[in-house]
DNA sequence: TTCTGTATGTCGCCCAGCGGACAGCATAAG
DNA sequence: CTTATGCTGTCCGCTGGGCGACATACAGAA
């Protein structure tokens, strides 16, 4: 097993989408360092729950360095994936702008560092940095394109199709060019791919067999190598 | 079919549920007043074009008066209706906020009156009136929820379900309450009810059918009257 | 009035894919 | 090492609901 995963992760094709939300990295520095010095840092091992639907929600977070899973539980035991975080993202913000509690679980998919802020110094810090709040703003409005785009896809599209462009849209954001194929080393089970585009562990599992057997991917070991890189060109990179 | 959740219930009459998105009520006279004073006023007859998934979009809209549809264009020919805005409603902010055009096309649905701003301006204006950003994030951040619902919706729930819920959620909002029963008059058709919820007309014809049959609602051209008030309880009303 | 367009109601075929079952594997723990 | 736990691969029967094909109803235009 190549253990090549430590270190930076390369950016990918797109630096600009990469960094969409890295809110961290596309604030001033000063606003930056300020937001480090009033934030409480905080560990979280794999699996750890950092917080969940029906809490109280004052705190907003920054995630400095692992990857969290933001997702919303089910009746029946399931859960929707919503989406993943990289370093930089911020999360927990909606439901601190909007007050009512959490609606949704975060929990870290390997061993995570963030930074919280609570409410009232954050909202603090946004009506006294204009820029700031632009940001947030836009880190807000390219989650709800990214949302929408989910909608659409679910509501179009086969199994088939919402795997191939689930895995699209991931790569965009996430993946590494290797050469001309571009690969996308988040450790997706398929049962959290299911989850993420309403499908069953099965249905995933033969689906992307089959993606294999077209030559359109290959599989190794959790990671995913997309051979066909002009396909990346059909969906919207956001 | 339908489990009660434990959780906190507010009622549709709650009126706090109803202004949520109403930016324009919510903002301080002032700035609204101030928005007034740069805004540009449009109509719009019913089916009119507002704007386009592919265009530039550097405007902001408010809706004064009307009803407008949001939706997605997907392959096909098929749409994919993200959310209706009803007056007060800010739309256009996420593709203004973020750049890169509009993904989403907007319709009047009736014959409405807008206020647009352009992207400039707004930016100009949040940048100077930290209570409007603030604000404007918590619409971003509703709309956020929302949509989160609704992906929840699609991958747990069957049809019926599904169907039910979109009304609960319509009802929550834009219903009045008569005696008591709660009345919903926008007049959706079972086509645009599909597309809210990614299914066909020919299963919203026979699902509402049935639920009219179970007595749990009663259907008077396009208008629906839910004569079961309590399930109002069972779902999120933001 | 008739014509035209759009919305609603109903039926039946049929297939994508859900869900149960079980057999490899593979990583972690003992 | 062995056991335990979790993930992957595969088969298959059953069914929800997509989709085509009507018929009907109503409203506006001519």
């Amino acid at each position: 097993m190549e253990k090549a995963h430590p270190g930076k992760a390369k950016s990918a094709s797109n630096h600009a989408a990469q960094t969409q939300t890295d809110v961290l990295a596309r604030m001033s520095a000063q606003d930056a360092d300020y937001l480090r010095s009033i934030a409480q840092i905080q560990r979280f091992a794999k699996n750890d729950l950092i917080f969940h639907a029906g809490a109280l929600g004052k705190q907003v977070y920054f995630l400095r360095s692992g990857r969290i899973k933001i997702y919303q539980p089910a009746n029946g035991g399931k859960e929707v994936i919503l989406w993943f975080c990289f370093p930089g993202d911020m999360f927990g913000m909606a439901e601190v702008a909007q007050g009512g509690g959490r609606v949704v679980n975060a929990v870290a998919c390997e061993s995570s560092e963030v930074m919280c802020v609570t409410q009232a110094q954050f909202e603090d810090f946004l009506r006294t940095h204009p820029d700031a709040s632009l940001l947030v703003m836009q880190v807000l409005s390219c989650r709800l394109r990214t949302l929408s785009d989910v909608i659409v896809n679910l509501v179009n599209d086969d199994a088939q199709t919402r795997i191939m462009k689930l895995i699209l849209r991931l790569s965009a954001r996430h993946g590494v060019r290797v050469e001309k194929d571009i690969y996308l080393s988040l450790d997706l089970t398929h049962q959290e791919i299911a989850d993420m585009v309403g499908t069953t562990r099965q249905t995933v599992t033969s689906v992307l067999g089959q993606l294999q057997r077209r030559g359109l991917m290959r599989l190794e070991n959790r990671r995913i190598l997309i051979q066909s890189p002009e396909l990346l060109g059909t969906i919207n990179p956001i």
